[in-house]
RNA sequence: GCCCUCGUAGUUCAACGGAUAGAACUGCGCUCUUCUAAGGCGUUAAUGUAGGUUCGAUUCCUACCGAGGGCACCA
């Protein structure tokens, strides 16, 4: 429909000579000034030389009729607004009932994409910036998925690196069982704050990491070998409830010496200062970062040169996307700009994406600290939160429904606002499970499920006449206009590759069902009910598939 | 010092250069002898400052003020 609007406008604008370019077209915010609207009369009135509200309404007057299209009017300053017929709503009603894949579309049809995210490391906590790469990462994976894509999942893990030493000098020094993922992440906050506190430590644990990389010492390889079993263990209990599986899992430890072949094969690129070999990144308006050490070991940068070339080479992808927090978004630049240099083919497909930053009040979290609110504990405690008012609930399992309700709570804050920016962690917020929260959608969905089975045990037929203007009740109106966007909003958030887009949406669709829901008995008894109940199984699919590209659960029974 | 983000109701967030700047939370009032009240209905309240570009600016540009992040052997 939306084509087939553009087209029509070009070939009406035409006749005032100004055809050429984009026709920019969209969904009013408000459903009064129509299904869609175009201001392209406003943005070319000039070219035209006419007013904005004449060049409007001489091209409505060469519009004619359009099949599907009720009314077409010229309204404010010079906007053309379409209002599509009953029948062409009814359609998408039809079509959200049919097609389990409702919503999907063909933006990224054909396309490879790898996405990589979470990334923690191991050794270390599960912190909340974890969460959010795995949230955000998860969702724009799906919105993919949904636009046509072929897409693969990657989890990038740091199982070598000072941050190992340092956990492993923790774990001798502390005593602790390396078997206990738990226990590494204190191992681990102890190495750190040794490391700063003295020199001697700091040599020590930095003979510790060589060590590590070149598994010279089989006292410190069993304590390693049994962390990082343990760290990625406990990684995957946390994927599941997350609703994460990856594909591919790459490690430093793989990357590390594929990238110093890299950097050694390229010594016009990278340059030797001060014992080190460093990219110097001035020659493009950024940074110099030093890609080897002074002690010849590599740094995070070389190890991403070899992981794009390991994960081009384990499945050639047409893009691939990176999703961390934004404090390494001057990073990025620097790297891809000797990827550029060593690697040109690989890096025109890589793309990063960053996200904010989950902040207190007090500030930046920190994982060195060793006193940090981690991803896990957050986790932890809203389901415990949730477990109150599940046990209240229908759900069969109230620990079940309490946990899908934590993760909904977790993942919609982070997926409400646009990715870039900060969040602010207001625990008291998060607690909350009403309002402009994940398990408002989620209720929505279960209130709208619910009514289906009572309809289905009740022997109502859904029905809904394909092109009869009967089978949407007036009061559904908003209601299914808003349902009739779902596709398009779907595809928005993927070419933007922004979730809170749909999350907007969402929310709003989810409000208006709440609303009707509220105002008219459904099971009435008369003939009209299998009307609304065929309305309310294409308003819960809907959600489903909203809530599915979210990541988030959705529990048919709360 | 240089570079990158970002400043919108009391608070946390929306608004693809367009129509009356939307929600939610908080406050106050109403609403379950009708399918789930984690719901619904009503009500108050905002674009940091100064310029510029544009028919039109929260959005683009410049300066200032304020917040966060980054800038050589951490990731």
């Amino acid at each position: 429909m939306k084509e087939k609007l553009k087209e029509a406008l070009a070939i009406a604008l035409e006749g005032a000579h100004v055809g050429a370019g984009d026709i920019p077209l969209e969904h009013p915010t408000e459903l009064e000034n129509g299904d869609y609207s175009s201001g392209v009369a406003l943005q070319r009135a000039k070219r035209a030389a006419m007013a904005p509200r004449t060049l409007a309404e001489f091209v409505v007057s060469q519009l004619g009729t359009i099949e599907g299209v009720s009314k077409i009017e010229v309204a404010g300053a010079g906007f053309i607004n379409f209002y599509l017929t009953p029948a062409a709503l009814a359609e998408a009603v039809e079509t959200a009932r049919k097609e389990d894949m409702w919503g999907s579309g063909t933006l990224n049809a054909g396309k490879k994409i790898m996405v990589e995210y979470t990334d923690p490391n191991p050794f270390k906590e599960f912190h909340i910036g974890h969460l959010m790469s795995n949230a955000i990462g998860e969702s724009i994976a799906r919105l993919m998925q949904f636009s046509g894509a072929d897409v693969k999942r990657a989890n990038y893990q740091g199982d070598v690196g000072p941050h190992v030493a340092k956990a492993i000098w923790g774990v001798e020094k502390l005593g602790v069982d390396p078997h206990d993922s738990a226990q590494l992440g204190k191992a681990y906050a102890a190495g750190a704050q040794a490391y700063e506190s003295d020199a001697a430590t700091k040599a020590e644990i930095d003979a510790l990491n060589a060590k590590v990389y070149d598994r010279s010492d089989p006292k410190i390889n069993k304590i390693y070998d049994a962390g990082r079993k343990a760290s990625l263990t406990h990684f995957e209990e946390l994927y599941k409830i997350l609703g994460t599986k990856f594909d591919y899992s790459f490690f430093e430890s793989e990357t590390a010496p594929r990238g110093l072949t890299i950097v050694k094969k390229h010594p016009k690129v990278f340059e030797e200062s001060d014992g080190a070999v460093v990219f110097k990144g001035e020659k493009v308006g950024l940074h110099t970062r030093v890609f080897v050490t002074s002690k010849g070991l590599p740094t995070y940068e070389t190890k991403d040169l070899g992981l794009a070339q390991m994960k081009s080479e384990t499945w050639p992808f047409d893009q691939s996307i990176t999703v961390t927090a934004n404090e390494q978004s001057d990073y990025f630049k620097v790297v891809l700009a000797a990827m550029k240099e060593v690697l040109p083919d690989v890096a025109s497909k890589v793309r990063h994406i960053s996200h904010g930053m989950m902040r207190f009040a007090e500030g930046k979290m920190s994982s060195r600290t060793g006193n940090v609110i981690t991803g896990e504990s957050l986790l932890t405690d809203l389901t415990e939160a949730a477990k109150v008012r599940a046990a209240e609930s229908r759900a069969d399992n109230a620990d079940i429904l309490a946990q899908q309700i934590a993760v909904a709570a977790i993942k919609y804050q982070i997926l409400k606002q646009a990715s870039g920016k900060d969040i602010i962690f207001d625990r008291e917020r998060a607690l909350s499970l009403e309002g402009d929260s994940g398990p408002y959608l989620q209720y929505a969905h279960a209130r709208a499920h619910q009514l289906v089975e009572k309809a289905g045990s009740e022997g109502v037929a859904l029905r809904f006449p394909k092109g009869d203007a009967l089978g949407i009740p007036e009061s559904a109106n908003e209601l299914v206009r808003l349902l009739h966007r779902f596709p398009e909003s779907v595809e928005y958030a993927a070419a933007h590759s922004e979730p809170h887009l749909l999350t907007n949406y969402l929310l709003e669709f989810a409000a208006a069902f709440n609303s009707w829901y509220a105002q008219v008995h459904v099971l009435d008894g008369t003939p009209e009910a299998a009307h609304k109940v065929a309305l309310v199984d294409a308003v819960r699919r809907t959600l489903k598939n909203g809530l599915w590209i979210l990541g988030i659960p959705a529990p048919e029974k709360m």
